[in-house]
DNA sequence: TTGTAGGCGTTATCAG
DNA sequence: CTGATAACGCCTACAA
């Protein structure tokens, strides 16, 4: 069903089924009726590509994750997506992998698919394959980078205040006594070594000592545990531990737990995300909250803006604060 | 850049190039290096929208989802963008939220973009007014539902047996020496609903007694813990608890901890989905597996296979099985 | 092997 | 208010 096919039918013109579809002024109060009735009931709907053709313009957004799976990103998928449908935007989504060069990748997919914007959600895109990649194929789309930053004059950047966020964990367990807090982690994304560098700074500066940080094997809940059996074992006078995120830390409330610790009591536990995880865990785990739903309308409404050539500022920064619950 | 800029810079024709970008035969090879070359300096990818108006197809497929942000949605989402994507697709994902009527208008949508196939994740897409929606607005289009059924042409199923899985859970705690198993559920899914029956008919048939049914709040973490204290103050003989999804599982475990009963010694505890959150429990929770990535496989190779014109199977079940934890 | 012309379904610009 | 007509970028007969 085509245009067409509606004008021969009411034997008008193409044009006047046009100014129908789009609502435009200039057609008789009957024709337009008439149109209408018909278009409502051959559940007739434009062509979207051919509109687009004609408009150069595609009304889609591409949004590139490593894994949808972490609760994490489809967080953020959730409420940016919702927001730009709300607009008449629609969103192409790619689970890109870890791999930066599968990452880098996917920006040809995007350039084809000619794209007005794209969103790339997870620190991890921040790596010169996908920069490259950016200026190769998205010179002059823009793109919105989720906990990261891009010297390119069309990326923007949405960052969570880990860094600090971290730090002022670090002050946080000061102040509940905790003398000798250690990080862990399981993974050296952009993100995590912020927060490492957030929680060096915060022993550094508030209690005057050597940070302690652990690394643990990729997987988080194998991970999060031994790491933190060794942690324990080698350290035995840590009162405190960081994990970089919430799953870890799950993971090392079980640890502690089967190491016979004591969890706030001899050992405080922090994770960060202030994810599910965080609220179902035993005992609820206190969590550096990233402000997730916060950066995600942040993300849409700027997007917005830039699609619709307002001004925006380029790089923005969302505080995080602690959710205290029972683990310190 | 279009093929006539190409065109025109090479002094050549509009076809040749056309023909050297979708890899035709009939170019003299000098001719092709030169057009590829040109190409690859200039980045020039070709306009999908155009070409996929001539060629009547979009490369699109529509997901809906209710909740990207339940793990069992994003799971499913994962593999088959992913599957979909390698076979040179894309996926538009819409999060349509819990609303029957939001879920109707989708569709409408996706008739817009016109979209190859639609997938539609969850049962509670397999209402009135969605089966209404398709058909009248994806008559034609391939649909696959997850976890449902319509008695619609165009319509696939994909189904997980939760019925008999949970049947089975029951004979399966009937064999560990459990008399009494209460199924505590949230909301009335199809799929939840299903699983009742299952339980029903497992405790009439195995244990020859009455089911004993709780329905909780609908927020899960805040339902699990809450329904399962109202059912044990109720009925202190319950020596099993089967929840109709894993998180409000993971929050029965909580409730029976702070009411000192002990599991699995007092009681058994069963959740479904085989999520992350059976993994990270205190103590870890057995789970019916539903097979989520066998399901999600086989609708990624269910939808090539019809939209590459094979018939297939109209109806598909996949069988669960129970992954068995600490919690029996 | 290469080029020309028509069409895919819209929208927009002009005439009428 | 309405109707031709030319784009949009690409593909594909058909002609050369």
């Amino acid at each position: 069903m085509t245009i067409y096919d509606i004008a021969n039918a009411l034997n008008i013109s193409p044009s006047t089924v046009s100014r129908v579809a789009n609502n435009k002024s200039g057609v008789r109060r009957e024709t337009r009726q008439l149109v209408l009735k018909y278009m409502e009931e051959h559940n007739y709907v434009p062509n979207i590509t051919a509109r687009n053709l004609v408009n150069q313009s595609t009304k889609i957004i591409g949004i590139l994750i490593a894994d949808v799976r972490l609760a994490y990103h489809a967080e953020s998928i959730y409420h940016i997506q919702r927001e730009l449908t709300s607009l008449g935007y629609c969103c192409i989504i790619f689970n890109t992998g870890a791999d930066d060069a599968a990452k880098a990748e996917h920006m040809q997919i995007l350039s084809q698919r000619r794209v007005e914007a794209a969103v790339l959600i997870g620190s991890t895109f921040q790596c010169p394959l996908v920069e490259e990649a950016i200026q190769r194929h998205l010179p002059n789309t823009p793109v919105f980078l989720f906990n990261g930053h891009m010297d390119l004059p069309n990326v923007f950047s949405i960052m969570a205040d880990e860094q600090n966020g971290v730090t002022n964990c670090v002050r946080f367990l000061m102040q509940k006594g905790r003398k000798h807090p250690a990080f862990l982690l399981n993974a050296h994304t952009p993100s995590n070594d912020l927060k490492l560098f957030g929680y060096e700074i915060g022993v550094r500066s508030y209690l005057h000592s050597e940070p302690l940080i652990y690394e643990a094997p990729e997987d988080s809940v194998q991970g999060g545990y031994d790491g933190t059996i060794q942690l324990m074992q080698e350290h035995p006078e840590t009162d405190s531990i960081i994990y970089s995120v919430d799953l870890l830390a799950v993971s090392g409330l079980r640890a502690l737990r089967d190491l016979g610790v004591l969890v706030p009591d001899q050992v405080s536990v922090i994770g960060v995300d202030n994810s599910m995880y965080a609220q179902i865990s035993v005992p609820r785990l206190t969590s550096l909250d990233n402000k997730l739903l916060d950066m995600s309308m942040t993300t849409a409404n700027m997007l917005i803006d830039a699609l619709s050539g307002k001004q925006t500022t380029r790089s923005i920064m969302v505080l995080s604060d602690i959710k205290e619950r029972e683990s310190t």
